[in-house]
DNA sequence: TTGGCTATGTAAAGCGCTTTACTAGCGACA
DNA sequence: TGTCGCTAGTAAAGCGCTTTACATAGCCAA
C-alpha cells in the first residue's frame, strides 16, 4: 500500500504538502496540484482511515446498538439510519446486542474507545444502572427508541400514549367494552406509556381495567401466544386484544386458531409497530404505525447536531398512525 | 484517556513492559504484575484499538456487506454472523448496500483500508466485473449466499438447484402438470440454479416448460405481484406457481386475492427462503428453507481460517429443505 | 539597498501502541 | 576468576497521518 510519502517523494514535494493539500488546507499552484493528483493517481494511493482517525481522533463514523438486527423492527430502524448517515457522509457501524448487557457494554466501550464519533443506543431491557453511569456525561450518544432512565441524553422516541389511545379508542368505536391488553417487559418505557395510552381511553369511555386483563411480559411471539392462552381460557374472555407489538399480536393469532376461533369474528385484535409482515398476516392486522424512517433520520440529526456542539431538543416525540386493516369488528352481541 | 506511558508511570515501568504483559509477551515476577494492574486499575486504562490497529496490523474485526438489512433473510444472516463472530472473538460491522454498486465499492475500499481482517461479501446484483477486479487476489473475503462471478474466493452457497427440484418435485407429487416459476433477475447464479432445478423435476416428469411460464425479473414483491398477474389473467393459466422466494410469494399472494381466488384450492404455491413471516401469512406458505444460521456460522468460519492462513474449501453447498405448509393442494380436475 | 511581504513550501513532533533489539545485574559453574 | 546464561527489564524506531511553527525565494516599495 502506497504511502502519505510515496506519494510526495512521486511528486517532489514534502509529505507535509500533500497532507495539507488532500485537506484543503494549503494554497499550491497549479503545477504542484497537478503533479501531486498524478502521483496518487499513478500509485493509486488512498489514504490510511486508521492513521488519520489516530491523528486527528475524528473518525467520520457512527455506531448504531440495536438489540436484534434479526428482528424486522430494529432492522428497518437500522436500514433508516444509515440512509441519513450516508447521506451526511458519515459510516456507520451496526451492531447487535441480543438483549445481553455485556454486550451493550462492550460495544459502548468500543465507541468510548474512539472508534466511531458517536453512538445511537437501543436497548430493549429496564437498565439496572450499569448503562446509565457508563453512558452518563456523553456528549456523543443519542438514545432511541426505548428509554435508558437517569440519564441526560437527548432522546427519540415515538407518541407510545397517543398510539395506545388511539388503538382503544378505535376498539370501543367498534362496540367492544371488555378488551384487554398484552404488553412488553413491566417497567420498559413503551410498556408504561402504553398501559397508560390504554388506560385513559379506558377511563374516559367509563370503562374499567380488570386487573386480570392487564398482561406484561415480553415483546415476544410466544409471550402473546401465552397471554392470549390465559386470557382467552378465562370463562369470561375479553371480546378485544390490544397487543403491545405485532410480534405479540402474532403469537394471539396463533393461539386464537389453535382455540378454533377466529380473528376478528369472534375476537378483535390490533397490534403496534406495523412491521412488515403486519398487512401479509390472515387476517391482515390493523395496527399502530411507528415511523421508523423518520425515527432513525431524526437520531441522526440529532447525533450529529450534538457532534457539533448545537444541542438537539433533549427529547423529541414522533406522532403515530392507526393502520386499519382487517383484525377488528364489532363484538358478537352477548347472549 | 490514561494512555500505556500513564499507567507505565504509575507502575513504575516502562511503556514497553506494560505492553509486553498486556499482549503476553513476557514474563513478569507476581511483584510487578501487581504493580501495572493496579495502575491499569486505578487510571481504568483501556488499550487505544486505532494505535493497536495501526501499529499491527491488525484489528480483530470483520466487516458482514449485505445488500438490504431490512430483508429478513439478509438481517437474519447477519445475525448469525455476529453470533459466530463474537464466538471467535472477532467484532462485526454490518454495511448496508442498498444494492447500489457504488456503496458496495465504498465498503470494499474500507475494509481495504486496513479497518478490518477480512469481509463477508453479500451482494443481490449481477456483478459487472467490478466487484470482480477489486476482490480479485484479496486473501481474506468470503462470498456468501450469491457468487460473484470470475474471482477466485471461498464461497458458501445453498443448493439452490436442490431447491427447486424439491419444492417442483412436491407439486408433480400432489398432481400438478401445469407448473409456472416466477424467479429473480437473469443471470444471477441462485436464479439460474433454481431454474435448472426446476426444468431437471419436470423434464423428469415427462413435463414440458412452457417459455411464457418462466418469468425472471426480480426477488421482489411487487415483481411477484405482476407476474401473477400475467400468468393467470392467461387464457390457460397454471395449476401452480414456483416462487423463487418468499417475497415473490407474497406478491403472488396479493394478486391471487385480488383476482379472488384462493391459495391453495384455486392455485397452489411454494415460495423459497423460509422467512420467519412465512409461517403467518394466510395460508401458512410451504416453502424451502435455507439453514441461515449455518450459512453465517461457515461464512465466519471458512474467513477465519483464510485469516490464519489455512485456505477453506473453495465452494461449500448447504442442504435446503422442504418446509409443508398450507399453500399447495392438488388441482381442480380439468372441466 | 534594505526591509517587508507574499507565495510556496518544509521539518519535526506527536497521536498511542508494538516490537526488535539490547542491557544491567546476578548466580553458577569450570 | 572469567564467562555463560538467565532474569527482568528498557530504548528507540516505526505504523501513516496531521499540524504547528518555521524557512526560503522572489518581488516590490521606500
Amino acid at each position: 500500500m502506497p504511502t502519505l510519502s510515496d506519494v510526495a517523494t512521486e511528486a517532489g514535494v514534502s509529505p507535509t504538502a500533500v497532507s495539507r493539500y488532500l485537506n484543503n488546507r494549503i494554497d499550491l499552484p497549479q503545477a504542484t496540484r497537478d503533479r501531486i493528483d498524478a502521483a496518487i493517481a499513478k500509485l493509486d494511493y488512498r489514504p490510511n482511515l486508521l492513521a488519520r482517525r489516530l491523528s486527528t481522533g475524528k473518525s467520520e463514523a457512527i455506531a448504531l446498538v440495536t438489540p436484534d438486527i434479526a428482528n424486522p423492527f430494529f432492522a428497518e430502524l437500522a436500514a433508516a439510519v444509515e440512509r441519513q448517515a450516508h447521506a451526511s457522509g458519515y459510516s456507520v457501524y451496526i451492531t447487535s446486542t441480543q438483549g445481553h448487557s455485556e454486550a451493550e457494554i462492550r460495544a459502548i466501550r468500543r465507541m468510548a474507545d474512539s472508534h466511531v464519533d458517536g453512538l445511537i443506543m437501543m436497548t430493549n431491557r429496564v437498565d439496572d444502572g450499569t448503562l446509565a453511569t457508563l453512558l452518563s456525561g456523553r456528549r456523543n450518544v443519542v438514545v432511541l427508541d426505548e428509554d435508558i432512565e437517569g440519564v441526560a441524553l437527548p432522546r427519540v422516541f415515538v407518541d407510545n400514549d397517543g398510539g395506545a389511545y388511539r388503538a382503544t379508542h378505535h376498539l370501543i368505536e367498534k362496540g367492544h367494552r371488555d378488551i384487554a391488553l398484552i404488553g412488553g417487559p413491566h417497567r420498559l418505557m413503551s410498556v408504561n406509556e402504553r398501559l397508560s395510552g390504554y388506560s385513559r381511553a379506558m377511563d374516559e369511555a367509563g370503562l374499567s381495567v380488570r386487573p386480570g386483563w392487564v398482561l406484561l411480559g415480553d415483546y415476544t411471539r410466544d409471550y402473546g401466544a401465552a397471554a392470549a392462552s390465559v386470557l382467552l381460557d378465562a370463562t369470561e374472555p375479553p371480546t378485544a386484544i390490544l397487543a403491545c407489538s405485532d410480534y405479540i399480536a402474532i403469537g394471539v393469532m396463533q393461539t386464537v386458531r389453535r382455540l378454533g376461533l377466529s380473528i376478528p369474528n369472534d375476537i378483535s385484535l390490533v397490534g403496534f409497530d406495523d412491521m412488515a409482515f403486519a398487512a401479509l398476516v390472515d387476517p391482515p392486522l390493523t395496527t399502530i404505525r411507528q415511523p421508523v424512517g423518520a425515527m432513525g433520520e431524526l437520531a441522526v440529526k440529532h447525533l450529529l447536531s450534538l457532534l457539533e456542539g448545537t444541542p438537539p431538543p433533549s427529547e423529541t416525540r414522533l406522532p403515530v398512525e392507526l393502520v386499519i386493516r382487517q383484525s377488528v369488528a364489532p363484538p358478537i352481541a352477548k347472549s
